[in-house]
RNA sequence: GAGCGCGUAGCUCAGGGGGAGAGCGCUUGCUUGACGCGCAAGAGGUCGCAGGUUCAAAUCCUGCCGCGCUCACCA
């Protein structure tokens, strides 16, 4: 007896044990770091730079699960990986955190100052900033983490002050006057973008404006006549607004009001006269027709303004309260306002009559206010002449967007996008490099602190308080990140990214803006592909949230389930153009799936017997046996289909491969069919047969590393322990499953013979278990079974793997019968009878029902063969292989129905 | 209002013009020398509805119904 070797797994797989001590392996070993001198292909993509003030959630979780896929695949590849890591500083969101901090202790942000202020939430990121990004790597993310960037770090403030100057010199920024969202909560403008539209039920107010009547004399005077003739009815969903009215419009093709274009109508309240003109775009149809017009306050009226030179009067400040121009209701929030105005009309016979309406309304997507148009000066960037080149490297595939259905969205958006607010006046944030004078008002824009204007040289200059979006500098990140402005080897090496990895909602906000500056800067697109993936839902499909208390938190599952478990269950379930709905019992069910491979490296672990045995895991060279074929088979068509799906990302058929292979190949039947073997006095075919174990199992783990490293690292190192070593010859790159090489296709491992044949005996001993299922025969004990093969091969083939047969069926093997036992119970597969013979024990009935139900269906399968091959039209006009194959089909159904019918008719007599 | 996606086994979902699939759940049997987070054998489906194209439709086309999402200044 040779000696036993003395790795031996535990019984259960317990990721908590592992998950660290491999994290920070790999850390320590730096095999993450992607090299800047390599010569071997790069393969890059930037981290979507999750928010400092975040803590990771299952979108995260997913997002990066796909990300490191990719990355440890590519590595594994043989590709000079870069993965680059890093946050966002997320302007409006973490100021909002830590403002909340400080009120608890009673202090406002403006008690602390700008520079205070900055300085405290500094600390606060120094603090929690980190959070996100320890529970990246616990996930098992291979980022560059040597390469950690952050938004507002030395670098990315230079690349934002250098992409603003040259947008500007360029006239691609302006300043100006114009009506942006404004949340009065977060006391900043707001981008498009950031609004979202939300049912919301409301009121629709119908208010009577009184007509300027105009006598004779040219003279006017108010009318209070209540008669129809003497005012305009306009509907409103904002009568607080009204204040701010300054025209009413209505259709000039309207006949109701025709009449009273060029009038004049009163406006309550205030008593400005305000006229009445024609507009094109006032829809006859809504509300009554008309259209209180309120510039300043409205998107459409300031459109409408704008063609008629109205006046634009604001009626309440930025934080939502009516200001002077509101006359008596000054000072007023305004939807007291509203309430107020309501009331004191209804009073005023102003009101005619209020409808419910449901509307969408604009709300702040951070905090859920009520949006405000509001009038002010802003910085917007020119988008039209920047998404032209967008919208083209996406026509023409420089970039593609997978799966294709977005690229519809991109386009649609790209092709109708509008100037984009990027002022915001909040603190947290990079402030906007322009300094105004106050002598001769010109701007100065510039990446250093200039010293006096540079229109007029006045020293008295002072730099605008607004700070950019978070976006502007998110849509330099892929470039940012690698040096730019500075002409790096990193850009040289790494730009463009391979792919961006993202979920749909950030299509606009991120996407759509990298590509347009990257382009405009850089002269190339940012990422060559764009994997959209879904969003995670609960299992009942609703998004989760922390109100409604779904949340799954990936940091819960990885300490219960363990990291593995989690990424494969995303992995799984992240099928392309579909929502995932996760719960626990899908995650516990990949638990179980990492749970049997642990225990098949186990089974591995417990018959090797010798270290030399394993040492070499090539199998060329071996007298291979039957199974040993059939399994490198099933193995490399595996790899070749497994290959495929990740180029195609479709990492839901990835994770189904590997399950399959794992699972229901390797460990139901590969391991079934060799364990006589490994208990067996054939040394030989012991020692064939645990190179081939090994082969397999480790080629399995390097399959499964990119989607599962922790477990997969385990495995593999305590085979290291053993002496088996990957295929590669470097002895450094066999140190960590995470550097070995990817499988490759092997075609010289294709045996088509041996395959077809194992999966032939495969469905022999599912045929003669059911026959014992059927019998109730106790699992231990043994059957007899006599098999009646068709023809010459057949019979070879079940008597070469007879020995296969007796140990998964556990069943004696009879060949020599030459006809049909008088009781038995049958099965009949293609080529095929196989008798369990019985002494009258079994429910006859039952069998016959069973028999007479298995033949309805061959009945049913056989007619419609029939019906298709005596149809002319179809053996003229179907290709010949279907026709041929319909043939065989038809062959084969019919006889099995007669053989069917003849183990009826025995049993029959049985009965 | 425009656009997109999805309706396949009880549940979650693959598949995608020529013999309906997986996992979970369910039923039955199992202290099988890797694993009960397991093994084996089963039951379970007019592939949303109606038309059309085709020799052939779950699959392609049209319409409808249901669910979801995105965009849009409709008072």
């Amino acid at each position: 007896m040779e000696e036993a070797n003395k790795i031996e797994l535990e019984k259960t797989y317990d990721p908590k044990k592992v998950e660290e001590k491999w994290l920070e392996f790999w850390i320590k070993k730096g095999y993450f770091q992607a090299s800047i001198s390599s010569q071997r292909p790069s393969f890059t993509i930037v981290i979507p730079p999750p928010n400092v003030t975040g803590s990771l959630h299952i979108g995260h979780a997913l997002n990066n699960t796909i990300q490191d896929i990719l990355v440890r695949y590519k590595r594994m590849k043989g590709f000079n990986a870069l993965w680059v890591p890093g946050t966002d500083h997320a302007g409006i969101a973490t100021q909002t955190v830590v403002e909340r901090e400080l009120l608890k202790e009673g202090i406002k942000r403006e008690d602390l100052g700008r520079e205070g202020f900055i300085k405290r939430v500094l600390k606060w990121k120094e603090l929690y900033g980190n959070r996100i990004i320890v529970q990246l790597k616990s996930l098992g993310a291979s980022c560059d983490w040597s390469r950690e960037r952050f938004t507002m770090d030395e670098g990315l403030s230079i690349a934002v002050k250098e992409a603003f100057v040259r947008f500007w010199r360029e006239g691609l920024i302006y300043r100006g006057h114009y009506l942006v969202n404004f949340c009065p909560r977060c006391d900043t403008a707001l981008s498009d973008l950031e609004v979202t539209r939300e049912d919301t039920k409301g009121r629709l107010y119908y208010l009577r404006y009184p007509l300027v009547s105009t006598d004779k004399n040219g003279q006017s005077e108010t009318s209070r006549d209540d008669s129809a003739s003497l005012h305009i009815i306009v509907a409103t969903t904002r009568p607080e607004t009204m204040m701010g009215d300054t025209a009413v419009a209505v259709n000039p093709k309207d006949e109701r009001y025709k009449h009273l274009i060029g009038k004049e109508v009163i406006l309550p309240v205030v008593n400005r006269k305000i006229p009445v003109i024609a507009n094109e775009s006032v829809d006859m149809e809504m509300g009554t027709g008309a259209l209180k017009i309120t510039p300043a306050h409205d998107f459409a009226d300031f459109e409408i303004g704008n063609k008629h030179a109205l006046p634009r009067v604001q009626i309440m400040d930025f934080k939502g309260v009516m200001n002077e121009n509101a006359g008596i209701y000054n000072g007023l929030d305004r939807f007291e306002c509203r309430k107020q105005i309501v009331e004191d009309f209804e009073k005023e016979g102003i009101l005619e009559k209020v409808e419910d309406y449901s509307l969408q309304l604009g709300k702040c997507y951070r905090c859920g206010t009520v949006v405000e148009p509001m009038l002010s000066l802003q910085w917007f960037v020119r988008t039209k002449p920047l998404s032209i080149p967008a919208i083209q490297a996406v026509e023409d595939g420089r970039t593609r967007i997978i799966p294709e259905g977005w690229k519809n969205t991109y386009f649609e958006w790209m092709r109708n996008i509008r100037d984009w607010c990027i002022s915001r006046q909040i603190w947290w944030g990079h402030r906007i490099p322009a300094w105004f004078c106050k002598d001769c008002e010109g701007i100065t824009v510039s990446v250093e602190e200039p010293n006096v204007c540079e229109h007029c040289t006045s020293h008295n200059i002072e730099q605008e308080t607004d700070v950019l979006d978070t976006w502007f500098s998110s849509a330099l990140w892929p470039f940012g990140t690698l040096g730019w402005p500075r002409k790096t080897k990193e850009l040289e090496v790494f730009y463009p990214t391979s792919v961006l990895v993202t979920s749909f909602d950030i299509l606009f906000f991120w996407v759509a803006r990298m590509m347009m500056m990257g382009l405009k800067l850089m002269n190339d697109v940012p990422f060559r592909d764009v994997y959209i993936h879904a969003l995670v839902r609960d299992e009942k499909g609703e998004k989760m949230s922390k109100t409604k208390g779904n949340v799954i938190d990936p940091l819960d599952i990885m300490d219960e389930f363990g990291a593995d478990a989690l990424r494969f269950s995303l992995t799984a379930l992240a099928a392309q153009g579909r929502d995932i709905k996760l719960s626990l019992s899908i995650i516990e069910g990949y638990r179980s799936f990492m749970n049997k491979i642990w225990n098949a490296s186990r089974f591995v672990f417990m018959n090797l017997d010798n270290v030399e045995a394993t040492r070499r895991v090539v199998s060329t060279g071996l007298n291979l046996s039957t199974p040993d074929k059939w399994i490198l088979t099933k193995l490399n068509r595996t790899i070749q289909e497994i290959e495929n799906s990740l180029e195609e990302y479709e990492f839901d058929k990835t994770s189904r491969l590997i399950y399959q292979f794992i699972w229901g190949d390797f460990c139901d039947w590969y391991i079934e069919l060799v364990k006589p073997i490994l208990n067996g006095d054939d040394l030989e075919a012991r020692k064939r047969t645990q190179a081939i174990l090994v082969r397999v199992l480790s080629s399995s783990l390097q399959l499964l590393h990119p989607i599962a490293p922790f477990i997969t690292e385990e495995i593999y190192q305590r085979l290291r322990e053993l002496g088996v070593r990957m295929s590669s010859t470097d002895e450094e790159e066999t140190e960590s499953i995470s550097i070995s090489s990817y499988p490759n296709f092997n075609k010289d491992e294709i045996y088509e013979e041996a395959f077809d044949e194992i999966e032939y005996i495969k469905e022999v001993i599912v045929g003669i278990r059911s026959l014992r299922a059927i019998v109730g025969v106790h699992p231990s004990k043994m059957v007899d079974i006599i098999l009646l093969p068709d023809n010459k091969k057949i019979l070879e083939i079940t008597q070469a793997n007879k020995n296969f047969i007796h140990s998964l069926a556990k069943a004696s093997i009879d060949l020599s019968r030459e006809e049909k036992p008088k009781k038995a119970v049958a099965q009949v597969i293609e080529g095929l009878q196989i008798f369990l013979p019985i002494d009258g024990l079994v429910d006859v009935e039952k069998e016959v029902e069973r028999i007479k139900r298995e033949i309805s269906k061959v009945v049913k399968d056989v007619e419609l063969t029939n019906r298709k091959l005596s149809n002319p039209d179809f053996l003229e006009r179907a290709p010949e292989d279907v026709i041929e194959k319909e043939k065989e089909k038809f062959e084969e159904l019919s006889l099995k129905k007669h053989k069917m019918e003849e183990v009826l008719q025995k049993l029959s007599e049985i009965g």
